[in-house]
DNA sequence: CTGAAAGCGCTTACAG
DNA sequence: CTGAAAGCGCTTACAG
């Protein structure tokens, strides 16, 4: 029995103490690197672990320590690209702080976030960062206040009482009105989708604002479905009906990929008769052609800062929240391109 | 400041015994739902830990019982989407299971990895699921042995002593090959990147023989480098000098996303002129145009399984190593397409 | 700088 | 079915 062994071969601390004769008081205290401790008395200690093959039992410390080097990271969703950079922003800044990250995945679903949450206060992680599921309410974060276990929001936000790092959406959204409109483009739409939340209002009234301040109306936020499969087949929304458009602003890169080829069916060519830009700059851009013109948001960076404020929250629990909002930047390739006037039929476009 | 309060206010079994009018033993078979205690008294016991607010204490219920229902999950590179959708699998298997995943990032990076092993013995996960770090020797599995620490390997194999969950390259590349061939085309190339490892070395040699088989030459094994920017620029290696080809078979999506936009700026038109076959059908293919031809190997059910088999080998460490190797399906869209002969300038192909 | 003792919150035999 | 006791491997005051 694996277990058994694993149980019978342990060597403690104890064991490590007696090898050195030191007490395990000592020994404990080389292990957190006290200056306490003579050089010699640790480097005996030291080579008694070493000899003995000794593992810190992380457990038992955090039994007495209360505790446990162990950070809960709950993302609503894997295999968007999205996400899956921001995670790998936050597991370098926590592995570089000695921590180990507890990840799980709520599924944007309020009740086994909840679950979730309980489960990681049981494993005892000593903070959360949390892109909260749509639909949470509040009272989840005061329950995690009265519980006393520090939180991070990370691109959603629920309460404005809790630390929060996320994106200057609304300057993404005027960086992309703006540079349509300097392009000639009246009609402007904006393609969303996905559940509503926080990051979602404020794409939203991001462009509306932004379009207002050109003067421009705001009227075609145009819901496409979450599939990208399915968005290639809604592309046709934004060459004929009541949303037809010029340009399209995308909630995503995801929207941005698969209404790029429901154009290009269409015979319509993006990057000269149309115009279609993106949002968060993950997709590979570079490699789409036309290439992809899109307002990088950073989500490594994001998942960075969102560690860090938690890091700073567990050193400095007595602070009052702090906000962390990074700004975007618009990359221009080929998918934007100048408004070539009112009489010209889209359909004839192809080369 | 947080951590005394935290203290202070935690409820333990004991707190619950005493106030359901039992002994903390009682209050530990109920938790652990033993069917030695009988409903009435479960019934108190319970409604006295939902009053009292009582939270289990994983770390001390770990001390003792000597399992933390927490695995260790090393992965080489997070924003790579293949593994984030490898690791969805492995998350969905695990959290059903009551257990939660440590996720953390060799970087492939053989010495972080080792590190990071021994960062994990130290958190007392149960068992490791590891995708090896590129020149990962027998050396780290013996190790591991050597810990009792249950241990399945994916993607990558090191040993054969280990179990192991996988794709069967092999088979991929013989159903690209014999796509091809059958396509007429007999200048085939395989675009390779990234470090060496089994996973690699398994789709090279599965494109000799799988070339060798259909008598022709698989001499065109070609580096391409890693960036995909960087790819993109590569492509002239298949349409010009000696490893000029009509059809090339790539190392994974990014790979063929990569060329396909290097071919297009070349101004060959693939799934016409020239035919591309990715590999792993995780890219957005459908949303690619022209549709990528791509050999499936299912990342998110490989997860699964490699978190099933590790899930086996806690309830049974004393069967004998295990392999669980996925059978690949070739998805055949529309970047590949039959050989046009041979006196027909690529060059010429553009519409 | 070091040692003896208590205790973190559970689980596990062992009696009853 | 339940209770009293020991112990998991550490850390933490408290003396010396």
């Amino acid at each position: 029995m694996t277990l058994d062994q694993r149980k019978k071969n342990r060597v403690t601390l104890l064991d490590v103490a007696r090898h050195a004769g030191v007490s395990r008081a000592t020994a404990s205290l080389v292990i957190r690197k006290s200056p306490l401790v003579g050089a010699d008395t640790r480097a005996r200690v030291e080579a008694s672990m070493e000899e003995l093959g000794y593992v810190y039992n992380m457990g038992a410390a955090r039994l007495r320590a209360d505790r446990s080097l162990t950070i809960g990271v709950v993302i609503p969703n894997l295999t968007n690209p999205f996400f899956a950079e921001l995670l790998a922003g936050i597991e370098t800044v926590i592995d570089a702080a000695g921590m180990v990250v507890i990840l799980v995945n709520s599924g944007d679903q309020v009740g086994r976030q909840d679950m979730l949450m309980t489960r990681m206060r049981e494993h005892g992680v000593d903070g959360i960062i949390l892109c909260p599921a749509a639909g949470t309410g509040e009272g989840l974060l005061e329950r995690l206040g009265e519980w006393h276990l520090p939180l991070v929001q990370v691109l959603r936000r629920v309460s404005d009482q809790v630390d929060y790092a996320g994106v200057d959406y609304a300057q993404g959204m005027r960086q992309a009105v703006d540079h349509l409109s300097e392009l000639g483009h009246r009609e402007i739409a904006f393609a969303v989708h996905g559940p509503v939340h926080s990051a979602y209002e404020e794409r939203v009234e991001g462009f509306r604002q932004a379009m207002q301040a050109k003067g421009l109306g705001a009227e075609k936020v145009v819901r496409v479905p979450h599939q990208i499969s399915a968005i290639v087949d809604a592309a046709h929304l934004f060459s004929e009906g009541p949303t037809a458009s010029t340009a399209v602003i995308c909630f995503n890169d995801v929207v941005a990929l698969g209404l790029s080829a429901g154009l290009y069916d269409l015979g319509i060519q993006v990057g000269r008769d149309f115009s279609l830009i993106g949002f968060d700059d993950v997709a590979d851009a570079d490699a789409m052609r036309p290439r992809l013109t899109s307002v990088s948001t950073f989500p490594e960076a994001i998942g960075e800062g969102a560690a860090n404020l938690l890091l700073d929250r567990l050193a400095h629990p007595e602070i009052g929240p702090r906000k962390l909002v990074k700004a975007t930047k618009l990359q221009i390739r080929q998918s934007s391109a100048p408004w070539r006037g009112g009489d010209h039929d889209l359909r004839t476009a192809r080369g």
